[in-house]
DNA sequence: TGACTTGTTCAAAT
DNA sequence: GATTTGAACAAGTC
């Protein structure tokens, strides 16, 4: 899934393959992606436009356009992108495209089609308008201590909530969890400010470790539950089976063993 | 066949 | 009123 460090690799892609490039026609076959903006305005918008820079805030990229605001992207549950050279064949299905001045083009795929699309002002006023929480790699401690400390929800879910932090999905926030060894469901609100701040530096580290490494998942393989998530798996601390349950609405994973519930 | 999965939003419940 | 929970969304997999 498209989590922070995916959408930063995504970022890499775009800001060494397509900047500067005149487009010269975009093909949107996913025109129930647009929020807020209609198939003509994006048109309008990109055609003889460029991409001037690119920026990503969580799990939404910015990208700065020569004329006329930014392009909004989020690659909801199956997004991704994907660079072709004058030539080469496009993937078989794709959300949008944009057709560069030589002939090569840069595809958003989404086979789900749950990702978004908009033409935006700029990426600050677009994450204080909807109140998204601080970037993952920008928090700062006490801003986290402040923001998350508290809160009767369960620690998975405030890590997920993008109004605390932007940045941490299902799958991330099971494998800080477990590398802390805290239980998901756990009442955030009774967990001691060492043990936050734990939370805190974990998550932070997973998540540079993953961005440093361009989200390839065989890179972090050492991470226990970023590919293995399922139920029934042999702990690697303490060789008992991994468990399974639904925290705010969304299948977790953990070992009861070495993942201790505070309530 | 149909239950399940995912991130986000919006509505409902506490 | 503020906070928290849950359904809905799309489409592919098992």
């Amino acid at each position: 899934m498209p989590e922070l460090p995916e959408v930063e690799s995504f970022r890499r892609i775009i800001e060494k393959t397509s900047m500067k490039k005149v487009i010269h026609a975009i093909n949107l076959q996913a025109p129930n992606m647009l929020l807020k903006t209609t198939s003509a305005q994006l048109e309008k918008t990109l055609i003889n436009n460029s991409f001037e820079s690119t920026s990503r805030h969580g799990k939404f990229l910015f990208i700065q356009l020569k004329a006329n605001g930014s392009l909004m992207l989020h690659f909801g549950l199956s997004g991704d992108v994907e660079f072709k050279k004058p030539g080469q064949d496009p993937p078989e299905r794709f959300a949008l495209q944009f057709h560069f001045e030589d002939d090569s083009s840069l595809f958003f795929t989404d086979t789900r089609k749950m990702g978004k699309i908009a033409i935006v002002e700029g990426m600050n006023s677009f994450i204080e308008e909807r109140g998204y929480g601080p970037d993952v790699l920008n928090i700062k401690k006490t801003e986290f201590l402040s923001k998350a400390g508290g809160k009767k929800a369960a620690i998975k879910t405030v890590l997920m909530d993008q109004n605390v932090i932007a940045g941490v999905g299902n799958e991330y926030s099971d494998e800080i969890l477990f590398e802390t060894g805290i239980h998901p469901a756990s009442a955030t609100a009774a967990l001691s400010e060492e043990q936050l701040t734990e939370i805190y530096k974990t998550m932070v580290s997973v998540i540079k470790e993953s961005v440093k490494g361009n989200a390839d998942r065989e890179k972090l393989s050492h991470m226990f539950f970023l590919d293995n998530r399922k139920a029934g798996l042999t702990c690697p601390n303490c060789k008992s089976k991994t468990q399974s349950q639904t925290i705010g609405g969304r299948s977790s994973f953990f070992c009861k063993k070495c993942q201790k519930l505070y309530k």
